[in-house]
DNA sequence: ATTACTACGTTACGAGTAT
DNA sequence: TATACTCGTAACGTAGTAA
């Protein structure tokens, strides 16, 4: 669909024609969408050939109405746009990893960046969960996730990953952070707080953890 | 803005570019927008003229970001989008109208016009509520409202109106009259099922219903 | 009042190419 | 590899106007 077809469609859509008829001269359609008589009039007849629109002459008048395709086409526009809007909620269930994330997050390069990165000092210890149900957890990372770089401290190499600055279970600000390289699954993934999150959320294994990613452009 | 340049602007949003740089060769985008690498140079070009994004080059290579104004005009777009798609809530409280409702909705002209039009036959008798909370009520029955005529029966008049198909309470579904003219004042709106809705629902004045209008391209 | 044609200036597109 | 010129062609936008 060509670009220049969305705002008419927005327009049409907003006066009910994505569910029925409705009387639109093309003077009134341009009018709304910055165009002129004309130029409505020759969009209109180009998305009546694109499948996009039906018409319905009422004597020297027309009504106007979307297709489903016309409704698909929009609405998928509409879909992009959530994802890169509303807020995504992330659901997982809590369990016992190897505690290796206390040593992890206790290390200087990566307190460092989640002080200066997300804006807290990490709690020496971290939550496994695993994602029950969510939109895809990596395609989040790329849309609101923080670079976390791996360092190297003494003789060992700590590796990189994505921070997501997320609100959990409602309560807490921290961060969901997916690791580049894990041995663990997937699927799983910490999550990351200024406090201790098994006991400020009186957590154990096997509960329901729901962590919000809100839209915030930064 | 110029509708030429939403797809880029969601491209290099969905990359996370709302919130920081993110590295995007003109090859690329213009690959993910159906456009040639030069066009996407130029377009880019003009989109940082009107101040939508930033750019930053590294090298040969560059970073885009977009800006608060670039955020802000994609954010309208899904907004208006939002008040076509999205399900609209309607909240209001429970009243001991006039009673006239129940003469008016067993009128054959009516009833038949529910029937076709919306697909149920009305109780006869009608809730009426004051809506308290909801996106404009008008501007909905605009969106999905349906025509229902006036008519004449014996000596009288009956005036028409619009009718949004729509859940009552998550658990019938009815419809919200909206007459076209009212001794009410304009925050009152009926709500009309094929049951009694004071019994099924167990309201009583003061209630608040909460009424869900999905969306339905019918 | 409509819708839509023609004519023509402006803008968009992309192959070729410079850097 | 990049980005971004030039320039020929296609598409867009609208005043004028027919119907």
């Amino acid at each position: 669909m060509k670009d220049e077809f969305v705002p008419y469609l927005v327009h049409i859509a907003r006066l009910g024609g994505a569910s029925r008829l409705v009387a639109l001269s093309t003077r009134a359609l341009g009018q709304a969408v910055n165009r002129s008589q004309q130029t409505a009039s020759r969009v209109l007849g180009q998305m009546q050939k694109n499948g996009l629109i039906v018409r319905r002459k009422r004597g020297r008048t027309q009504e106007l109405k979307l297709t489903e395709k016309g409704v698909r086409e929009l609405r998928t526009l509409y879909l992009t746009l959530s994802d890169i809007f509303k807020s995504h909620t992330i659901e997982g269930k809590v369990f016992t990893g190897l505690g290796e994330g206390a040593y992890y997050v206790s290390q200087d390069g990566y307190r460092r960046q989640f002080k200066e990165k997300i804006g807290f000092d990490p709690y020496p210890g971290t939550l496994n969960i695993t994602v029950i149900r969510s939109e895809d957890v990596r395609q989040l990372a790329q849309l609101y996730g923080v670079e976390i770089e791996g360092f190297v401290a003494g003789s060992r190499t700590f590796g990189g990953g994505k921070a997501i600055p997320a609100n959990i279970a409602g309560r807490v600000f921290g961060a969901v952070f997916i690791p580049d390289r894990t041995h663990y699954p997937p699927d799983v993934v910490e999550v990351v707080a200024p406090v201790n999150l098994r006991q400020a959320l009186m957590l154990k294994d096997g509960d329901t953890l729901t962590v919000t990613v809100p839209y915030f452009p930064a």
